[in-house]
DNA sequence: GATGAATGAGCATTCATTCAT
DNA sequence: CATGAATGAATGCTCATTCAT
């Protein structure tokens, strides 16, 4: 129901500086919880304007569209999983099984804290346009890419067995994604006993 | 002036005739069409009026509100799931490495072929009040609740092996949808390849 | 979808400079004219939007809703009324018979210009929800009050001669009525014999 | 705001037997009850249909309009104020004291139960068309000129004091729906005090 | 007499976005 | 950087009324 193609502006890079920066954050940030609380198409520039603080013509000084804030968000959502990879040193672990593990650990614990931006994620995909959404894509692709890797290794190290390194890549993301969207029949388990059960669930898939 | 308050207008169920019904089923299966393919917010009455040919007041004598559309596509969208249990006799299966293999077969098989409506499911969910969401809900969770009892049956047997039943069968459900959810990624295998690939992944979950 | 709830929409009393001002008044000007031609329920937004010259959805920047156009409407009608005692320096006359005739004078002559004003408020107050209404009706109450007070004066000093100040009062402010809501019957009369006629009936009401 | 001309139809006149009539009759009490709560322009024919309990197309069986509804239900209020001076034999009463005493008695009690229905005629005549409320208002001024006749019996007898006879009976007449249009601020009366007051109000405008 | 289905115009309100200052 | 005002299109929904059976 887009109201004119995002037309593609770019006027200003003038504003390279912190206070640009910060109040973009700020916005995507608000947005965020709204959109979470709301769903995308519900919440209107009006309320985000309200949240932020930030004059409703202001907020486009900032930012080109409200789906140019959604991709935004997106962005930041995927940003703790790649930081993952490179912050946690997990690549360096050498044995594949205490790296799977870790790799596992990690993301459940981000996945149960961050459950909502995950549905998020999930639910308003669809909101944008193709070339945006291949950009998202692409990144979730290298995320996957990743944990495909560690699997090969295992599986060349006799440590691990499957048949199909990306299938059970992709099965292994999928089910780190269990909790948020299906917290409600979730709803009896502590963040522990849960993360215990999915390590559990998924290191058989690999060890047998 | 607000619009009339929902009261009052419960009044009718008087039309239990064939043609009412037919141009109900009419109305939700293109609108099913039009949610998966523009999302439900984007999706406007109009363009339901217009993909149904039924003038748009007309539209509103079949239907109270978008919103119940929204939960009848929901409603029809689960029959199927629920019918599986019934139509198939599968319940009926002594043996439960069979009954279960039974099952997830027919389910991928169903979520293959319906997987943008289990999408439509798990994004606009949200959009449904409460008191309509549980009603779905519950509905999932009469499923979840079937296999967690085959899956019990298994594990009497000391054919199963797992630590919880409750968790792995909602870890089963859940992975049935994997593919309408993921298939961006999935989209190198084969129908066939996706489901020996899925039932050897749950199987291998619940034996060892 | 039901219409937003009212709330969090009360935000913004940020505009006290003159144009924003200036267009609720030019709005609810000529929606009196069209709510007394027509009626409230008669008269769309449409036709505020046209009359006024303001795109329909600005006139939604200038006020919340129909309602409050119909709420305005209202509190401009009741303004010269309390604006009587104040600016005529009335309460400052010493003798009740003076003071009630200067009253009678100044009212009748209102009603007479204010018709259709007054006519307007008996018949759309209904529409009003409780909470404004109350409002309205509290500034009518306060004004009958104000005349009770004169009637009182004038039964100390034994000038005036009646059974109920209240209901007396009640009556004085009804009957100042009577031209706008009955003019069809009274257009044989020119304001000065009406004036003349009224002003008589009531004062025999209160001195013998 | 009328969809269309009521276009003079008149198409069936075939039923003057006792079901058509007491059907328009069931529909046009329903119809006031309505009106009186909720205004004419906020009832719809469906509710008038869901009250009457008669389907919504039948309904334009039995009445032409919703105007036409309201239009008799003008005519039904009217009705018993006409009947008055016929059935009471008011008019045969010699005495012009008594004479004008009972009938004020007589409409004071009328319009004290009657109360809502005056309300709905002066707050809802606007809705007609010229040429119906012409009928109506030709009934009032009858009952008016009624009223007048008495004054001016007891003009010519010397017990009644006045200006102007017609100025008169309509202040009268007026008066006499004081209650109706004012019963916010009557509250705290009787049914009996206010009648009382009201009766000697009127008596002292003719009597001195 | 009664019913279900249809029609087409209309409604109040909200939206994302832009412009001039 | 910030603000008030404007724009124009769209939205979900309701209306009085009529038609064919």
């Amino acid at each position: 129901m887009k109201r004119k193609a995002a037309s593609e502006k770019e006027s200003a890079p003038k504003k390279n500086n912190d206070l640009f920066q910060k109040r973009q954050l700020q916005i995507v940030k608000k947005a965020t919880k709204l959109f979470m609380k709301k769903g995308y198409a519900q919440t209107s520039m009006r309320e985000i304007s309200k949240a932020t603080g930030i004059d409703i013509s202001n907020l486009y000084y900032f930012i080109k569209s409200k789906e140019e804030i959604l991709f935004r968000v997106f962005e930041m959502i995927h940003q703790p999983e790649i930081d993952l990879f490179e912050k946690q040193g997990i690549m360096d672990i050498d044995d594949p099984i205490e790296q799977l593990r870790t790799v596992i650990r990690e993301l459940l614990d981000f996945g149960y804290d961050y459950g909502e931006e995950i549905l998020l994620l999930y639910r308003e995909s669809k909101v944008l346009p193709k070339s945006l959404l291949k950009i998202i894509l692409a990144r979730e692709s290298h995320f996957v890419a990743q944990i495909e890797e560690i699997l090969k290794k295992g599986l060349e190290r006799n440590v691990f067995h499957f048949e199909d390194a990306s299938f059970t890549a992709n099965t292994i993301v999928y089910e780190l994604s269990m909790h948020p969207l299906r917290s409600w029949n979730l709803k009896k388990y502590s963040k522990e006993e849960l993360i215990n059960l999915l390590e559990k669930h998924v290191m058989k898939a690999v060890i047998f």
